[in-house]
DNA sequence: ATAAAAGTTAAAGCATACTTTAGGTCAGGA
DNA sequence: TCCTGACCTAAAGTATGCTTTAACTTTTAT
């Protein structure tokens, strides 16, 4: 199959991948893609830089960070072109990510009506400030949101003032 | 009620929300929070500081910049200071732009594990690299991941050929 | 009264993820 | 061959959300 060695250029794989050359070189620099290069100087892309492109946008919208990404690829086999496998390995694991950033975000939205205008001062302590906190580290039980109460603004204030 | 009116200085305000004096400095020059000044020039807040700073805060955890924050504080009646309802109101507000962003992430989450290692070269029209579109553009029966298959690729390599 | 702690401003710096600019090189068609 | 469009690099610029620095003033405690 002579075709799967078609080598394309920037702009090429800036056209199909919708992105724009000017990314494709800041990934390259941060080592996402690789290209070989002509005898002038010019890029030319593997056909299989165009999944791994496809695999990077993915991630960004998982919310990965070009490092982690940049560190994922470098976790693939070396020296050759990463399989359907390796792409299935990197989703299982940043599904994990995705799914803990759900969670934040559900145990966000199950709170926010109560809380966001409850008169909570306690702010270090409450659910909505601190969230990922909340359900980690007091059990089912605990109390994530606080009580709408002007006895805790009270409380707060007088220790001001014993303060001053 | 004399105590509730009890000012407090950038480092109080500083200690008990939790964010660094920088921070509020920031936030005052973009009009997320007010103060006063003392004779010397140094900056006084109110009490209801604080929570109009956690809902800051809470605000940012949902994923409202800054920018959409201080327009929604701008929104609120003016000259005086926000009721549990005004912050209510923005809990509503802000918890529909929650929802989407739970939405997108579960969408994304749905087709994971099937698309990122899929072969789907077609990559503009990918559910996984457009997941906004995949749902509001098609319909519910619409087929947001494409089938693994060497065909696709096949078929975008040789449109490569003939183009050039 | 004085010195340390805390506050002030403007401007620069940092991290992420790129884009834009400037100045120059390369490749392909008329 | 020459011109144009595409490509190259390095450096600076953009946006967000702050932090750090420098140089200076105010407040507070002794």
């Amino acid at each position: 199959m002579p075709h799967k060695d078609k080598f394309l250029t920037i702009s090429e794989v800036a056209e199909r991948a919708g992105v724009a050359p000017s990314a494709l070189r800041f990934y390259e620099t941060r080592g996402l893609i690789r290209s070989i290069r002509t005898a002038g100087n010019q890029r030319r892309f593997h056909p299989s830089m165009l999944r791994q492109i496809s695999v990077i946008q993915v991630a960004q919208k998982l919310g990965v960070t070009l490092e982690e990404i940049a560190r994922a690829f470098a976790s693939l086999p070396d020296n050759r072109t990463p399989t359907k496998r390796d792409w299935d390995k990197l989703a299982r694991r940043w599904g994990k990510h995705l799914d803990e950033r759900i969670a934040v975000m559900q145990r966000l939205r199950k709170h926010l009506n109560g809380c966001i205008g409850c008169g909570c001062l306690s702010l270090k302590n409450c659910a909505l400030v601190n969230p990922d906190d909340a359900v980690a580290e007091h059990g089912a039980g605990a109390r994530y949101v606080m009580e709408d109460s002007d006895e805790l603004y009270a409380e707060v204030v007088s220790k001001q003032e014993k303060h001053n």
